[in-house]
DNA sequence: ATTTGACCTGGAGTGCACTCCAGGTCGTAC
DNA sequence: GTACGACCTGGAGTGCACTCCAGGTCAAAT
């Protein structure tokens, strides 16, 4: 199969413009063009988007994304060091996810005592409503 | 206890223009001076700071933090909208874990697809390498 | 035949979150 | 008394990842 920009666009959740720039930068090779020079984007265009997507969301910056685009089109030679690049996203997300973790408990702190608050604020003599944050 | 400029950038992690900068969009209170008109930065704003960088590392832009910051001038009136923008952000955050995960689980698989071509690849006969992306 | 709508190109503009700079003021060390 | 280092100010510059724009082509619909 092979879709319209629009359609490509519509199936990887990126802009039209997004889409154009990614193949402007290199991120994406050049689709095949329909008889009138639009864009053809097939399945294994598609497939490369979305996991270049995934790529995006874990916070890859477009600089290794590049890199790993690269790498890609040198074959199999390259696979040990796209493989090195994985692992170590791999790392950085685990990472990011213990930090968010944390984050999050602290929010539950800070919130328990908004909680707290809300329920003596009836109660409380002026003056003494203060909280830390 | 109070810091200067340079002590509250390395107790915080951040830098000492950004600091400056927090203050000047409102991030931040203007902290005291010295004798010689130099900031000087109290336990409190360094706790501020700590929990500012908490939600910074959430991903909130700093419009939110400001408008957070700016409630938290108003006093505890605010506290209502407060807890309502750190529910708001735990819940972003808790998604945010959640996709970080599924992107975990890609590139699990994904390293998982170049470590069977690295163990198979002596034994392969040529044309047969390619590896989906 | 012309209007419409999707698409094309090269290039400029945007928003965010800093980061850097020039030129100046202090207080301490030599 | 001057050199130094840390600090000050207002404003300009940076890098990233898009996003928008003007002006143009083309095929199908009216």
């Amino acid at each position: 199969m092979s879709y319209s920009i629009a359609e490509a666009a519509r199936r990887s959740g990126l802009s039209i413009d997004t889409l154009r720039y990614y193949e402007r930068i290199k991120l994406l090779d050049p689709p095949a063009r329909d008889a009138a020079g639009r864009r053809a984007y097939s399945d294994d265009d598609l497939n490369w988007l979305g996991f270049l997507t995934k790529l995006r969301t874990t916070g890859m910056p477009i600089k290794s994304m590049r890199e790993y685009a690269s790498l890609r089109r040198h074959g199999v030679a390259s696979a040990g060091r796209r493989k090195a690049l994985l692992v170590e996203q791999r790392r950085s997300v685990a990472e990011r996810i213990a930090e968010l973790q944390g984050c999050l408990d602290i929010l539950d702190y800070k919130i328990e005592n908004y909680a707290q608050v809300e329920r003596n604020v009836l109660g409380v003599e002026p003056g003494m409503e203060e909280i830390s944050a």
